[in-house]
DNA sequence: TATTGTTATACTCTATAACTATA
DNA sequence: TATAGTTATAGAGTATAACAATA
């Protein structure tokens, strides 16, 4: 199971160094949601990792110009994390290179594509 | 897909942790045989990453006693790696730790996950 | 000349503890 | 008092380039 990941890693390793990010700038910026600005404490959850972690990834991040740390209105304290439009671009070229089938899947037969597809999505609920 | 590997995430980092290990050094233990040493280079290839990376990895398993830097007959220039009585015993808690079905996996019929297991296999070849 | 592994360097990730500002 | 986020610090992961020993 965990050697079907360990093979496609370099796969996730090319996509984010095509955009000029680190692994972990990559993660942070898929878990975003373009839609709606996330509070730093929910980006920290989705990357389990400590807050004062999550600083640092967003420094470079908003250095960068591909996040913003907005103002929320009900609670001073908290800092929303909005996708910049050029935050968008990069994010949506990391999906589509991610999207494609792993290697070892897409050699499979359609009928166990799709049984696989079924399944993992009974399993994700 | 990515999904199911992400929420297991908290488990590995879990695992590494009982064994005092960082996530990086617990997975180049898994990636080491105890039957057999292998050159640093292989790990690196194992680990995707470089090898001046590997060399500051090692020493940290060397200097916890779990691993060891050995000779290699043929060529005086590779270090093999082998696993110390200790790290077999790491090892092997760390295996056992990963090879419990993810949660989500589990969760799903006894005939998903039948057809789970051997559309995987197929996968990997 | 080419290869294996190390060292030097610079940057990123990581958690803990102490801090600021809000609530 | 408690919570959201930052800062300071120390250790670990990361790649690049230069290097030593060996092939």
């Amino acid at each position: 199971m965990w050697e079907l990941f360990q093979r496609e890693k370099p796969r996730m390793l090319a996509a984010a160094a095509e955009a000029d990010l680190s692994p972990m700038q990559a993660h942070a910026l898929r878990m975003l949601d373009p839609e709606e600005p996330r509070p730093m404490s929910e980006l920290a959850g989705a990357l389990f990792c400590d807050a004062s972690n999550v600083t640092g990834i967003v420094d470079r991040l908003e250095a960068r110009g591909l996040v913003e740390r907005l103002g929320a209105e009900h609670d001073r304290r908290v800092k929303a994390l909005a996708v910049t439009p050029e935050g968008v671009q990069v994010r949506g070229r990391l999906f589509a290179r991610m999207q494609d089938a792993p290697s070892s899947i897409a050699g499979l037969s359609a009928a166990d594509q799709r049984a696989l597809r079924d399944i993992l999505r009974r399993a994700l609920g």
